[in-house]
DNA sequence: GTGAGATTAATTTGATCAAGTTTTTGCGTT
DNA sequence: AACGCAAAAACTTGATCAAATTAATCTCAC
């Protein structure tokens, strides 16, 4: 149930005698983080022969690693044979926000009511650590803890298919997200997670998910707010 | 927008200069069919090697199909390299009645406001292909019609994102309803078709959503009796 | 001597790579 | 501007290597 490298992921064994992870796995981890951490701009070319330049893989393991993003939503086919980082339309985002605050309305509300003493002590230091990007202004650094911070909550739901669902969504957020966040800072970002924490350890559910749910819909509304004014996503390619 | 082979797709060229479909993506094609409409029961392994000799196609194409179909919940990794074709669990059938419930009722809500003539026309005569499927017992053929009322209904919403996990919702459940259907007939399954295509021809968006939500309940509370009631679908490897 | 368990051999399957083929794209010439 | 040629990129295949499952054999206990 828990997939290769999605939001749940227990990262462990870095010694020699290890199972071995396969190449397409290590092409599709590195590729998925390029994408959801803004690596690659909205409407960025993704070829196979950049990549074998680029990772010094082999062939079929990129193309694995592709194909399965590109089922995931984090790339997209352009009807010739050429895969680019999707652009957002105003239509998709409302999508998202949709589907982002239904599935991880859920996925915090199971989390709540299965989420362990341990499992908050973590969310807790994940949290500081995001504080503190957000005061020194560092945008790459906020993405992954605001990150963590979902990922390791929505895990403890144990609800694989909401969690894949998720997975996708962020996937197709991600670099418009790092786009926008380029352009205003970290000031005005949302952070219900206080409040979220505090409702956790209160097991008091209901105030949990309304948390994430206010936390989602801010988040997204920023980026609908920043496509709505001045120039949308266009000045990315460049 | 469209994909490659997804919920709304509409098969032309067979001449022969129209661009050659990639062999990768007819096998894709065809695997994706073999799990939606039942052909592969829940819990069969899906081998390369097998695949390789039953389509006649390379080992590279092949890989990429099912690293594809592996990401949409079509198949699932099993630990060791083996992939299989999913069980359904009651906890993971909650989420995907759900998932059913939130996305195509809103895909349904769009569609409704954005559908043509013409199309609610193809729409009546699926139904009536699907209604003799009903009558005749067959239930591939109904498993097969209802798929494409759904699947150009909701194309017509021009929302490929929610689309998208429509589509690996129905890759999900495929397995598990033919199971059902094989068990129960073709008697008691829902068809509210015909409402939502009143509904439709009158513009009434939220009369066609209504419909289709308890179109989709009825049908996902048929899986969730049959896994409740006896043996699970444990049965069906033998 | 027979049977159960474990160790090892053989077969099957998956993973990776490199070479050959086809398609697309971009540039240069007419 | 249109056509054609060349370069680059994607697609496909087959070969090779590694891992896992299955089959066979061997040992030891009863």
């Amino acid at each position: 149930m828990e997939g290769t490298g999605n939001l749940a992921q227990g990262f462990e064994q870095s010694d020699e005698n290890a199972p071995r992870v396969p190449v397409h796995q290590q092409v599709y981890a590195q590729l998925r983080d390029a994408v959801l951490f803004g690596e690659l701009a909205p409407g960025q070319a993704v070829t196979i022969q950049g990549l074998i330049k680029r990772t010094g893989a082999g062939m079929t393991p990129i193309r694995e690693a592709i194909r399965r993003l590109t089922s995931e939503g984090a790339l997209e086919f352009q009807g010739n044979r050429r895969v680019v980082v999707p652009l957002l339309t105003l239509d998709t985002i409302d999508d998202l926000i949709f589907l982002r605050e239904s599935v991880e309305t859920r996925l915090a509300e199971r989390a709540a009511s299965r989420v362990t003493e341990a499992q908050i002590a973590r969310l807790e230091a994940i949290d500081a650590r995001l504080d503190d990007a957000i005061t020194r202004g560092d945008v790459p650094a906020y993405l992954r803890r605001n990150y963590d911070f979902h990922a390791l909550l929505y895990g403890a739901a144990q609800a694989p298919i909401l969690l894949d669902v998720a997975d996708s969504v962020w996937l197709r957020f991600g670099p418009s997200m790092r786009v926008v966040c380029g352009r205003m800072g970290t000031q005005n970002l949302p952070d219900n997670h206080k409040t979220a924490l505090a409702a956790l350890r209160a097991q008091d559910t209901d105030a949990a998910a309304e948390a994430m749910r206010e936390d989602v819909v801010q988040g997204m509304e920023q980026i609908r707010a920043a496509m709505l004014d001045g120039t949308g996503f266009s000045d990315v390619i460049d």
